[in-house]
DNA sequence: CTTCTTATAGACCGGATGGTCTACACCTTT
DNA sequence: AAAGGTGTAGACCATCCGGTCTATAAGAAG
């Protein structure tokens, strides 16, 4: 391990596998081929949760199929510490639900252990650097799938008929106040009209959407894309 | 451009730009650097549209920024043809919402000006070959995007005091088929109790949600979890 | 054994909500 | 000029909804 002009701190790196084998050959790996600092090991998720309290490393790599405690659990586990820990998850498939929950509940990388170990050390070296890294392939397969959650969610919306076309203007601004959960009273003056009006508008409404009351008004707005432009939904 | 014992098809593009310089640009760089295509360009989204449908290219390269119709509205219309074609994303900007915007609705790839020509065209060479390709830094922006998007989501249900923890499992039953938009007289029917009951539940359910009536309470319930194991939502 | 919680249920009341009908002013289209 | 769509508004009524209070039975917790 060289020494001598080398200034930036060397990351920390706890390394979590449940196969001891693939555990110290990581470590061996990186341990020879890079400048980083493997300070523990662990072999199940909650001691690995009890050395990252303990040592606060700069990054984890964690093995996501492990028996007892699952690695996605306890990424989420360590997120939700909130320490600053960086977590790289590590597979042997390229599952995109895999990579998609994972990069999701937080995961800085993702990375096979099929890879070159010149591939793993990259990752580490970019994610130490505070970036975010997926191999190209990996995150091929994340898009596809994410484009995929997005694609069936619009065809369920406003494919076909979305009756909340067939609204004006105002009864659109009606049924953004009772997607709100205001009253006639309350929309009459945030309006500026009578409550009488309001009602009227309501009524016009509930027939366009072929709906009985507000709520489901509500319900049909809220599922039929109203406020997609603001909030969207991945189905997952 | 080479010829002879080349047997895999051409990829044919279009370019849309709605700057002519840029345009020819880029154009010229395909046809003398790559063995594309260009059957056509456009400066504007809707000339490109109808491009599209009369050339059914494999590849669009999609300049974001313009004016009249903006690229990404142009990209949301192309792919709902769903003619197969495969669009890149061109800007000049790495803004992450841009880049989240874009991959959502279904850009194969994402691409700066800025970046080396050989950049543009390894793009389109693994575009073409059908897989999703971003560069890794806006790969890294994106990530962080989309993180943060799911953090905050969570940090807003299930962190903290989520009171839909304080009902009972009965009053859960109840609050779901409110959700479901059914009146006393149905979530009587549908539990074998009388419509009294309901409203005592659905008068414990407010007071324990702390809102004042059914639609709020099925909005509290929606925006916190109620039913999250099956949808989760991302903020954008 | 007593207390607390939960699920059940009735009574009563006022206000909110939904259904229907009518009406008018304004605008656009024909 | 006539017709249609839209936003406004009133009247009337039946029903639904929400608030409050009381009460009982079963089970859990102490």
């Amino acid at each position: 391990m060289r020494r001598g002009i080398e200034f930036k701190k060397k990351a920390r790196i706890i390394i979590v596998d449940d196969n001891y084998e693939h555990l110290s050959g990581i470590k061996e790996l990186i341990e020879i081929e890079s400048d980083f600092d493997v300070v523990a090991t662990a072999t199940s998720a909650s001691v690995a949760i009890s050395l990252i309290k303990k040592y606060r490393p700069e990054i984890v790599l964690m093995d996501i199929n492990m028996p007892e405690k699952d690695g996605l659990t306890a990424i989420a586990e360590i997120e939700k510490l909130d320490l600053g820990v960086r977590i790289i998850a590590l597979t042997g498939y390229d599952d995109p639900d895999l990579i998609f929950r994972a990069m999701k509940i937080g995961a800085k990388g993702y990375i096979l252990k099929t890879m070159a170990s010149a591939q793993l050390i990259y990752a580490i070296d970019e994610v130490a650097a505070g970036k975010i890294y997926l191999p190209a392939t990996l995150s091929s397969r994340f898009f596809e799938y994410f484009q995929q959650s997005f694609k069936e969610e619009t065809e369920n919306t406003d494919d076909e008929e979305n009756l909340l076309n067939y609204l004006t203007q105002r009864e659109e601004e009606v049924l953004d106040l009772l997607t709100q959960g205001i009253t006639y009273k309350g929309v009459a003056q945030k309006l500026f009209i009578s409550e009488t009006t309001v009602k009227t508008h309501v009524n016009n409404i509930f027939q366009k959407l072929q709906v009985n009351d507000r709520t489901q008004a509500v319900l049909y707005a809220l599922n039929n894309g109203f406020l997609n432009r603001r909030k969207v939904k991945i189905a997952i």
